[in-house]
DNA sequence: CCAAAAGTGTTCCGTCTACACCCATGG
DNA sequence: CCATGGGTGTAGACGGAACACTTTTGG
């Protein structure tokens, strides 16, 4: 089995999940009390071992399928993260991925099975090891991204208001967006639709649904 | 000394260096033939096993120092790839790395030593494993950050004129550059500074040499 | 009838782009 | 004196930013 590079050693090496949600105008960040050793019960990112038989993506998705339930998550490498003595425990090389999800989809009581929080971006406490700098790192990826890429639409149910999207581009790039500006940009964009639908809860007026049309986004995907 | 993990198996780490470089108005690649099994004797990217006691970075400028003799280059870099079967011979997950040097910094010698060669990114052939697909990879972050930061620099002598500096872009970009446009830019860049001297090998009138300041660059550093 | 959110256009300014000619000089 | 690469400015297009009022309706 070990036929060509038995003179070097290995390591073990992890894959890390930057779960980030948005819920109540806020990004949202899914992170659980440790439940091993060593840092048993500091706040810390959801991860796994890299399996003999898994290539880091399946790694990701089988950590996000087991923590959300969900298949088919938006999903994206962060970077490698290997510092020598970044995890307080053994020499562990971890791969960070991020993912994003709508909170609404997100079963709640996996949170309690987990021990998970969802927890507001700017409240964030100190993580264990270097989670912290992983969530910086995802945290500038989607800034970049959100401006080339319809990203947003993964942290929103499949229809939703226009007030919303802008909550949520506003809530990535930590600041204000103006509603004029923003829906003109928004009406250029062929894969965000208005459907005939209107939602009645958040408005007396009532405002309309739009949908995510993947199809039609003939966009990068990097 | 395995005291945590030791149910969970580990992977081997190498790390594969993209080098860049520039002349002749063409970017440039460092390859070589692969010197052991499996795989002997196909072009490939120059690279290593990471260590026990280095981090990513450090085996990945170990990796460079072996290669170029030159400490300090810009590096950075472009993610994990870890497809179960990307190596041939065994599993291993590697971490690429894309660098830019200046072609006449780089000792002719080492060439032959290492069995290198400069080829035209143009002109690449079919590498190693997934050597290819690194590249690319790499290649969409030059394309992405030489918008955002000083790159281009890195790829030629300390001092230079305004013509090389715009050939670099060119070949970055893969697209001509207006000549007049591009110099208003650059003289909106404090961190490239006008020297005194001039350069008589390239034309008969002379073209001003410029110089890149470090400090006054105050861009993001992501 | 009024509070609360939805929806809608215009103007201005800065940035990017297209474009063509003169300059200096070695050979 | 001429071929070669170096160096310069302006006008139009485009996209982003600032900005305020009307509409609808549940309570």
């Amino acid at each position: 089995m070990t036929r060509y590079y038995s003179e070097h050693s290995k390591v073990w090496v992890s894959v890390d999940c930057i779960v980030f949600g948005f819920d109540q105008d806020k990004l949202k960040l899914l992170i659980g009390r440790r439940q091993m050793d060593p840092g048993r019960g500091e706040w810390s990112l959801y991860g796994g071992f890299v399996g003999p038989d898994e290539s880091l993506d399946e790694a990701a998705n089988r950590v996000l399928l087991n923590l959300t339930g969900l298949k088919k998550l938006y999903m994206r490498q962060v970077g490698a993260f290997g510092e020598i003595d970044r995890d307080p425990g053994e020499r562990v090389i971890s791969v960070a991925y991020c993912a994003l999800i709508n909170v609404k989809d997100y079963d709640e009581h996996l949170l309690e099975e987990h021990g998970l929080q969802w927890v507001n971006l700017t409240e964030l406490p100190k993580l264990y090891s270097d989670h912290n700098n992983m969530v910086s790192c995802a945290m500038k990826l989607l800034k970049q991204r959100i401006k080339t890429e319809p990203l947003s639409v993964n942290l929103l149910p499949d229809l939703f208001t226009l007030t919303q999207l802008q909550h949520v581009y506003e809530a990535i790039l930590g600041d204000e967006v103006d509603k004029r500006n923003f829906r003109k940009r928004i009406k250029h964009m062929d894969f965000i639709e208005k459907t005939d639908l209107i939602d009645k809860t958040t408005s007396k007026r009532g405002a309309a649904l739009y949908r995510y049309n993947k199809r039609a986004y003939k966009g990068v995907t990097p």
